[in-house]
DNA sequence: AAGTGCCACGCAAACGTTTGCAGTAGCTTA
DNA sequence: TAAGCTACTGCAAACGTTTGCGTGGCACTT
């Protein structure tokens, strides 16, 4: 009754039956009597049977877990993605085995090992911002675990992913201001590094060409998404020649730096100067001074989607075991939302 | 070289050897000549050996896993707390399995059946805020998988938890409210069912007792936490025949709600009414408009120390087997913490 | 030369399952 | 009445490790 869980063993022992009998009763396996059946069943639930998954594992080499990787467990956009992968995957009666990296490719790494070693079915990961070789990733081809990236993906071929192009968001909200007369427009932008910095630089600039105005480069200032940084680059953006009357910014804690230090100023926010941002935080409809707008990536949708195609390459996988010709590459559009007062 | 990972049988068979042998080997058991030893060990990296966990957990009956089971993955407080049991469990070399129960009390109990077969050494838990019985915790205990229970912590005897308690974070909000020279102070609460309900309105009376100020019972306003009822609320508050000069908030969102809506109301936050909070959202130190000063609930600090906690427990059992005769109860005490603007 | 001790290693069981293959009834069929 | 079915059930191997115990050989004592 207490201590060790009961185990098939016992059953088989207790009704004078063999184990793989009572094995085949528990799984229906039509060649068991009906009357076996029912008697194992009715022990089995007597004795609060729960079949161990770990010998269960050990036997069938699949864990139904799946690794998740990911930079910062606390940033509300991948406390939001974890949420959904966690959600999609119980649903699949899968379990999730989860780590950060805190942004540390050594860490990284080690984290892969781990999970190999775990011998999760496959593996969810959002890179971490510093990490430049891919081979801990691509190593677990060998052992046929799949690996699906979601938002911060590796730039390397043959991989599956989901990511949100943040051009068309770009767009979107260049063209919203423009829409609402502004003519001159500022973007804080983010790191030169990064690659979500170029593509919200393009969207800029093709929205601008879309609408037959010419291209401003001085309007567009980077910025290292540091509080100071960010009045640095709003300083900047005022003291241009042509002073912007809107602004887009890299996300959410950008917006809010320049939106307190704009006020800061006595700037009269969404007045006399207007801002639309990257939305990375829920928390924006609870405040009084935000963004007009913000470009949505949908973490929770990521995430969802990315344990989706993880699932369906878990289940058509053990047929060929081999590298697969075709690859998931879902691109999720940003798109741009008018925030709620 | 690719496929299947390598064995230990596979080592043992190249160098003409035993499995034990290369086992011992491999774990530098001194049994095991120098020479054997560094052959074992040269080819175990050659071949890029990492052994099976699952076999090493059914052996071993431990799986060096550490479950957790919260209501909300996607809350900051949550979110925060989650990073630090990773954090403090990757340092002892044990992995997380995750879940979320919603606050849905059926799906918890589901998540227990699956964190038991999954053979998990050990526990962690916030329970949902809906969990009447705690049976589906307490069978753990048959089965010798230890329980800790961190934050939201069901009433009943015997548990080890680790929890923040309210009331002297409550005395402090409200001295310092005091302090400051205000003489009626209001309260929004959250909802009479909730533990934390009590232990602020306790805080609030022992302030004002302490202080030999009459405790005015009309100054506390019970609060469901939306939006709509902590309009309410502020509504009631602001209609009382004393009228209150600082209020003290269940928690930030429904700082943020009362904020918003007093600005609505053209009334000038923090100097005609001043607010503090319970800290729940980092975003806070963002904001332009934010209450005084928060009580803070240390949820990473409360994270840390429920996986210490699990962590010890599992050193200490195997050898007892039966439940302690102590339990940890660890109380840590909330604070006051001023907002920096 | 026989006894003693130690070193280095192998044997085999065990952890709890699943599953291919055999086997044994009892029954039908010719 | 023997052969052949069907319907059940059992045997044993396998998954990859760990570990108690046994045993061979060698060197050393006396």
């Amino acid at each position: 009754m207490q201590g060790k869980p009961t185990t098939i063993k016992e059953i088989a022992q207790i009704l004078g039956i063999s184990v793989s009998t009572v094995s085949r009763a528990l799984h229906d396996h039509p060649s068991i009597g009906i009357t076996t059946r029912a008697k194992v069943k009715k022990l089995a639930t007597e004795l609060s049977y729960e079949p161990n998954q770990t010998a269960i594992f050990l036997q069938k080499g699949k864990t139904h877990t799946i690794g998740v990787i990911l930079p910062e467990l606390s940033e509300a956009f991948f406390s939001s993605a974890i949420s959904a992968i966690e959600d999609t995957a119980y649903k699949k009666n899968y379990t999730v085995l989860l780590a950060q990296s805190h942004d540390d490719e050594v860490k990284e790494k080690q984290l892969v090992e781990k999970m190999k070693n775990h011998r999760v079915d496959g593996l969810l990961v959002s890179v971490g911002k510093n990490t430049s070789s891919y081979q801990h990733f691509e190593n677990l081809k060998k052992y046929n675990i799949p690996v699906v990236y979601f938002d911060r993906i590796p730039s390397i071929p043959n991989i599956h992913y989901v990511a949100c192009n943040m051009e068309i968001g770009t767009i979107e909200a260049v063209s919203y201001l423009l829409k609402k007369g502004h003519r001159t427009i500022g973007m804080i932008n983010g790191p030169q590094t990064m690659v979500a910095t170029g593509e919200r630089k393009e969207g800029y600039i093709k929205a601008m060409t879309k609408n037959r105005l010419k291209y401003d480069p001085s309007l567009i200032v980077s910025c290292d998404l540091t509080e100071q940084g960010t009045q640095k680059a709003l300083d900047e953006l005022l003291n241009n020649k042509r002073k912007p009357t809107a602004i887009v910014t890299f996300n959410d804690y950008v917006a809010l730096f320049a939106i307190k230090y704009a006020q800061k100023l006595h700037i009269n926010i969404n007045k006399e100067l207007e801002f639309v941002s990257y939305a990375n935080l829920p928390i924006i409809n609870y405040m009084e001074n935000i963004p007009a707008a913000s470009v949505e990536q949908f973490p929770y949708l990521q995430g969802q989607k990315a344990t989706d195609i993880l699932m369906d390459l878990l289940h058509h996988q053990g047929a060929t075991g081999n590298e697969p010709s075709a690859f998931y590459k879902v691109i999720i559009e940003s798109q741009l939302v008018e925030n709620k007062k």
